[in-house]
DNA sequence: GCGCCAATAATCGTGCTCAC
DNA sequence: GTGAGCACGATTATTGGCGC
């Protein structure tokens, strides 16, 4: 069904590359917990960097100091980005940004990097909370907190020697830089867990990833991830953006994803299945139930299956599914051949161009993911 | 000038639950 | 039985840029 709205949207979207989103604390806690819960000691004494995060703002900044002591963390490195809206969203406990002296070819004003070694009870109250991380930083003690050269791109000279020193990069990337930003975590060879748009799992080097079992998606995708802060400026329209309790603009995009690299327990687990003859009886949705077969493509030996809980667990060919499948993927369950290629074309050395899937005589207009169940038996 | 590639930070359709 | 509300899951299709 089309969208009347979809491309105006789409316009100012692409004009716009609105890439201040907050993630919110909740979701960061469900997604790390996910991890603790496979391994408990997945961040014991690694170096946590979230390098598109404003300390002053930023919900993983918060999620990590405060569970510093629990997590094990060896150390929480978190860079800022300026020009950015400063303490516009939530956390105001630091006072205002430090800055350098200004000189010849210095940005006006400069980001800032929080450098966390240690955390704990220094007021007395009796538990520890962020009055506490901001006295510390204050005070300089075993903490630091300085102003960078630069505005904190994560592209930059000190942002890349701050990436050298980390094990894990934790953040919500700007996505209008997706593709650039988990490259540079490639180069590094960094261990990440990153929020991304699901349609990145249609980008040619993050789908290669993905598809050598490179990267994966974490615990939760679209609904998962309840929503983001928007700032003030960023206009609410949509039936999925709302003012919270606390005041602050959530827009539910349920359009993104956690990309890592990650282990955890959910892709261990297999998608439970319908054989296809069930499927043709019994399935819920109305394209494949009471149907003679599942349609096949003109010009590629796969059958179309537009829908993941629609895959039948006994067809041993090749199968178109939605890219949303990836969720739910398991590698020792399902091998991916290769996608279909309307958005872009994959082509490794050596091999052919992969057709556009038809069906038909007309062009599957969506993005599918050719699958096939893995030899292994599970 | 033509054709292909890549980008796009929600919305829509469906089905379930629950109140009446 | 019916309709409202909600949860869940799949994925619009035009346009700018670039190569030829």
């Amino acid at each position: 069904m089309a969208r009347k709205s979809s491309i105006k949207n789409l316009k100012k979207a692409r004009k716009a590359k609105n890439d201040e989103f907050y993630t919110q604390y909740i979701d960061i806690q469900k997604e790390i917990e996910k991890y603790l819960d496979y391994d408990s000691n997945t961040f014991r004494n690694k170096v946590i960097y979230c390098n598109c995060d404003d300390p002053f703002e930023s919900n993983f900044f918060r999620y990590f100091v405060l569970n510093f002591n629990r997590l094990g963390l060896k150390q929480l490195i978190t860079t800022s980005y300026k020009p950015s809206p400063v303490a516009n969203i939530q956390l105001q406990l630091f006072g205002d940004d430090k800055t350098l002296p200004k000189s010849k070819g210095r940005p006006k004003v400069t980001a800032n990097k929080f450098i966390i070694n240690e955390v704990h009870d220094i007021d007395g109250d009796g538990e520890f909370d962020l009055k506490d991380v901001a006295k510390q930083l204050k005070a300089n003690k075993h903490n630091e907190w300085a102003p960078l050269e630069k505005n904190g791109d994560f592209r930059s000279p000190e942002c890349v020697e701050l990436l050298k020193k980390s094990d894990i990069v934790i953040t919500n990337p700007p996505f209008s830089l997706f593709r650039e930003y988990v490259k540079q975590l490639f180069d590094y060879d960094k261990k990440f867990l990153i929020i991304g748009n699901i349609n990145c799992l249609t980008y040619r080097e993050i789908f290669q990833k993905v598809k050598k079992n490179k990267a994966w998606l974490g615990n939760g995708m679209g609904r998962w991830i309840s929503g983001f802060i928007v700032p003030k400026s960023y206009e609410l329209y949509g039936s999925e953006a709302r003012i919270d309790k606390n005041g602050d603009r959530i827009v539910a995009t349920n359009n993104c994803l956690w990309l890592t690299n990650l282990d955890h327990g959910r892709r261990h687990q297999p998608l439970p299945l319908m054989t296809m003859a069930e499927n043709l009886k019994y399935s819920k949705h109305k394209e494949i139930k009471d149907k003679k077969e599942y349609p096949k493509y003109d010009n590629y030996d796969a059958i179309e299956v537009p829908f993941t809980d629609a895959i039948p667990s006994d067809y041993k060919g090749v199968m178109g599914v939605p890219i949303t499948f990836l969720d739910k993927y398991n590698p020792e369950q399902f091998e991916i051949i290769d996608i279909n290629p309307h958005f872009f074309t994959i082509v490794e050395k050596g091999l052919p161009k992969p057709p556009q899937l038809k069906i038909a005589g007309r062009n599957d207009p969506y993005a599918r993911i050719l699958i096939k169940k893995s030899r292994k038996i599970i």
